[in-house]
DNA sequence: TTTATCATGGACATTGTGGGTCTATATTAA
DNA sequence: TTAATATAGACCCACAATGTCCATGATAAA
């Protein structure tokens, strides 16, 4: 359970992008460049945030990529999800086993689905951390950077 | 993006174990027929366990599975850490690019480890999820399941 | 002591996916 | 028109998840 590299390298062109902001478009070599990585991957991953609006692209000459909204309205989770898809995190694999049966032996006679208590506690889990990734964002990356150069620089 | 199938074996028969802890050792084919999956590969995530100390295995005539302590210690972060390993959730493939020199790059001249401003955010996700994780027990499971049956019981 | 019952560990097969390259094509500015 | 750029698709490889099978070892009951 880990999230892959491609999240990685999504978010830190995520981030040279919000911080390139007002020049220009940046292009897939400056981002390779910079990331350390092949220009064929990147630009896969580039492709999918586009398709899910998170960036725009635009091609020929001086093209390139730049954000498709304010740094401030992208969170980790948006970008997450673009990259590592939308399943839950958690999938009871055993709805028909007579393991649920089990749980609810005395209480029977229920016909209904009935939910498995240990996929209730993970999406409970999935929740909360959806809650905190959707607090972080490509913007308070920056800002985080720029206190810490303002620190840098008070400390001299 | 997913938690293995393996961590949802592990946590029911984790739960099948508690259930039935006052009679007797629990065999692999119980396990194996309780959860329709196979004894070959079901046997392969109890070792796991035992090795990690969450239960204890007797092998020979009745011999079987039980709770190593008492469901109220096993926590869900205990059994995912088992099957799914420890390594953290993210971890930042970038730590010599030119990318973190950027974010840092006002700030200057400080010759220590830069630390990935993303995989700080991450971490702090991922510190979330552990204490949810830890919140919950396979015992806490077993109270959710007879409150259930009790409230289906005063329903009829 | 023997034997049936149980768990363990290793070897192996299969499949899917992450990570990656390469090439052809479409689009645009100069 | 041409050079620069993004896009889409065809491939590739390595590795992990999932699973089976078999030999071995430990144990209690007979």
């Amino acid at each position: 359970m880990q999230f892959s590299k491609s999240t990685d390298y999504a978010m830190h062109a995520l981030i040279h992008l919000a911080h390139s902001e007002r020049r220009h478009n940046v292009g897939i070599k400056e981002l390779s460049a910079t990331l350390g990585v092949s220009e064929s991957y990147l630009s896969k991953i580039m492709s999918k945030l586009r398709q899910d609006g998170i960036v725009r692209a635009v091609p020929g000459v001086n093209g390139g990529y730049e954000l498709a909204r304010p740094a401030e309205q992208i969170t980790f989770l948006d970008v997450i999800q673009v990259i590592e898809g939308r399943q839950q995190l958690f999938e009871c694999s055993n709805s028909n086993s007579r393991q649920h049966g089990m749980l609810a032996e005395e209480g029977a006679a229920r016909p209904g689905k009935s939910e498995c208590l240990v996929e209730k506690v993970m999406d409970g889990a999935e929740r909360h951390l959806h809650q905190y990734l959707r607090d972080h964002t490509i913007q308070s990356v920056l800002d985080e950077a720029f206190k810490r150069c303002g620190h840098e620089a008070n400390k001299k």
